[in-house]
DNA sequence: AGAATAGTGTCTATCAGACACTATGCA
DNA sequence: TGCATAGTGTCTGATAGACACTATTCT
């Protein structure tokens, strides 16, 4: 056994990586907002070719180390990482999740690029802070709605697609509703983010009771003060995520 | 518009790819079946350093072109043709998806790999036809259970746990147990499936009701035959992929 | 006062868990 | 004949959809 491992430790110090050809790794980010009770993901314009002029998810390349010690970022580092550039956004006060790798040979005409996708959720709150990054003529909100649009660069559309069938899919068992909210929401906001994405409309009082057992179950927790937005002023909630303690396999992912 | 194409067209016959380093990228397979009322992986014993000796997950690396014109083969053609080569398994006979991807700099001690994960599901008449690919020693259907052996190599039994739950939580939406009977079966074949799968039990009368509804909902079909397994014979019934499409979203992902 | 939203309550259909029960074929 | 498994039926509690209704605040 201590044999075996004295052989590897010589064995990986003789160790010499082949030359066969390698792709280039990079990540693409689906950045999710809701404005106007709308469901939003963030485009850039690109500035450089290919696809020079077309929308685009943002993205980049994921930094790997020249060999010898230096082993370079973690995928999901790199996300983080494009993220706060090309966006401008905290990754901390952000939801980041991968998505999906999608590997056609030809997805990228320049070279072989392996792209693992991943998909964002940033509050209204926080949408307005998004800029520009270097390489990107411009930033923008576009709404998801299927007329919206002329097609994005690469295979970015089918990524899209993948994207809010997860993020709609994943809505209705784990908690991400609350990333798309302020800190404190009204049961009305939080009903509205719901119909963002789903494309569809709920009953205000069935929501309502869901919403409540949400808050017997302690995921949700009254807040101080109220808000008014329309007519009536309204209680105010925060999301509680410790409650979800309580419920086992709620964990699953986030 | 033109202009602009013409102009790309250009940058891409001009375009010579960086000298950035480029990670390698690998796919592994986490392969199930379920023999003996029990939720097995494929795990194989490595014949070459690093980790010689110790159990794994099939693997291996993603085919990239060249450069000059070849690209390669898709992420999912390579998880495919591992799979055939590492255990002889037909890839058109076996459900195949892509589970995640793990990126972490030193998953791999001799250089930076990164590694989509795959899962598998063989039926049990498949199962015995595995054989043992090149850079293997033997292989191996290890249960699942959590006391069952040693750690695997790299980061595996991480790869494993992520699998197992995605696994676990799919099967209570997508029609995936199908992928893990014999081409027909019996109600408590299928419930055997379940049980294997959720580590739990369910009560026959409950998980008949439930597979009635099934089958009036077109997603099962009555099978000529009966089979007997312990005392009496049993009704014999087989999975109708296209009773799916009568029912919206049911095929999200299959 | 009227409009609009906040918030409550009821009826019904569906489904899961618990469990009692009958039917059938094999040893 | 007994036993194990196949197969049926009932009761109850949780939840979702449809919808009627009251309450509160702003204009």
């Amino acid at each position: 056994m201590s044999a075996t491992r004295d052989e590897e430790a010589a064995y990986l110090r003789e160790y010499r990586a082949g030359d066969w050809p390698r792709p280039s790794v990079a990540v693409d980010l689906v950045v999710f907002t809701v404005l106007d009770t709308d469901l939003k993901v963030l485009v850039i314009r690109r500035d450089v070719h290919p696809f020079k002029g077309a929308w685009a998810l943002p993205g980049g390349f994921v930094r790997v180390g020249a060999g010898e010690g230096e082993r370079g970022e973690d995928v999901y580092a790199a996300a983080q990482r494009e993220l706060a550039e090309e966006t401008g956004l905290d990754p901390a006060t952000v939801y980041l999740e991968q998505l999906y790798t999608f590997g056609a040979p030809d997805r990228d005409p320049r070279m072989r690029v392996i792209s693992v996708a991943h998909y964002a959720l940033v509050r209204p709150t926080l949408a307005p802070l998004v800029v520009a990054g270097t390489d990107a003529a411009a930033v923008r909100w576009r709404s998801v709605a299927a007329e919206a649009g002329e097609p994005l660069a690469f295979d970015h559309d089918e990524i899209l697609r993948v994207a809010l069938e997860r993020v709609r899919g994943k809505v209705d068992y784990a908690p991400i509703a609350f990333e798309l909210v302020p800190e404190t929401f009204t049961v009305a906001e939080l009903r509205s983010v719901y119909e963002a994405i789903k494309g569809t409309t709920y009953d205000a009082g069935n929501f309502r009771r869901r919403f409540k057992r949400m808050q017997t179950d302690g995921v949700i927790a009254q807040a101080p003060g109220k808000r008014t937005t329309g007519t009536k002023p309204a209680r105010v909630y925060r999301f509680v995520r410790e409650g979800l303690l309580a419920r086992p396999d709620a964990l699953a992912d986030t």
